[in-house]
DNA sequence: CGATCTACCTGATGGC
DNA sequence: TGCCATCAGGTAGATC
């Protein structure tokens, strides 16, 4: 579910609220999320701690503690973070929640228990979190100039919608993202990274900032069934904005060709044959 | 190295 | 109504 403008927007909500922020403890139920260590290693590093500046690489939110290690959460294809009051009773499918000094509860709901949360010691990162050591370059944060990008898209010759959603390639889009940045730099999803011209890469680029940094101020894509939203259960408003993305069958509205859908890898893709080549 | 499956889960939706 | 198949924003691992 949630992508690069999605967790953006849940770490920009997290700065404004629970920064400098004390856990006063600590409720683990689900032990699927705290896979990666224990529940006793997630409740043991966060209680008492204050929470410092909250970061972000590709999906990853990464929370700094005052123990010099952090919270790291990834919240995959149904997590949500929530903030609550102790009193609101929690939702279905709540597997941790943190209790913070202010009074209010920082909930992670999951439903298909594909996310995580876990307390990671930066220093030891390859081992620890060797899938978050491995991200390439932040798709928004760290891809400013078409240099950046030439550099992700030049040494590898892979079709796009593959190198796109790669996170050890570039690191933040998923399947929606990248279907959208593809349709608005005019570029098919199973054109070869390796035949880029040099015009190719700056529409890429500029397709890219652009996608990104709109989908962002709206605070990300909700669709249908709700599994995106924001920390006070808000949704965002991007989706209006796809032009390719859930739209098979609709016309292009750039060249009015029919836009298409096909799965591959068992993902869907949706492109337009009539204007991007 | 790159492409394609499968597995991990629950829930929503649509066809019959 | 119920039952079944299909699909879903992600990723790791295995296989070809």
């Amino acid at each position: 579910m949630p992508e690069l403008a999605e967790v953006e927007t849940v770490r920009r909500g997290l700065a404004a609220t629970v920064v400098g922020r004390r856990v006063t403890s600590v409720g683990v139920t689900g032990a699927r999320t705290v896979r990666r260590t224990s529940a006793q290693a997630v409740v043991g590093g966060l209680t008492g701690r204050t929470l410092g500046a909250v970061g972000r690489r590709g999906k990853y939110l990464l929370l700094q503690l005052d123990s010099g290690r952090m919270l790291m959460i990834h919240l995959r294809m149904s997590g949500q973070l929530v903030l609550a009051a102790p009193d609101v009773p929690l939702a279905k499918h709540t597997h941790v929640v943190v209790a913070l000094d202010a009074g209010q509860e920082l909930r992670f709901v999951d439903p298909r228990t594909f996310g995580e949360v876990a307390v990671i010691d930066p220093a030891r990162l390859t081992e620890e979190a060797p899938d978050l050591a491995s991200l390439g370059p932040d798709a928004f944060d760290d891809v400013r100039d078409v240099a950046a990008l030439r550099a992700i898209v030049q040494p590898r010759d892979r079709m796009l919608k593959y190198l796109l959603t790669d996170q050890r390639a570039i690191a933040g889009l998923g399947n929606i993202y990248s279907d959208e940045v593809l349709h608005r730099a005019r570029l098919a999803p199973s054109r070869r990274s390796g035949s880029l011209d040099a015009s190719d890469v700056r529409r890429l680029h500029r397709a890219l900032r652009g996608v990104l940094a709109e989908a962002i101020d709206a605070r990300g894509s909700s669709l249908g069934d709700a599994q995106y939203v924001d920390l006070w259960g808000e949704g965002g408003s991007y989706q209006a904005a796809h032009r390719v993305y859930g739209r098979a069958g609709q016309q292009c509205g750039r060249c009015g060709t029919t836009l298409e859908r096909a799965a591959w890898a068992g993902r869907s893709t949706f492109w337009c044959p009539g204007c991007q080549a």
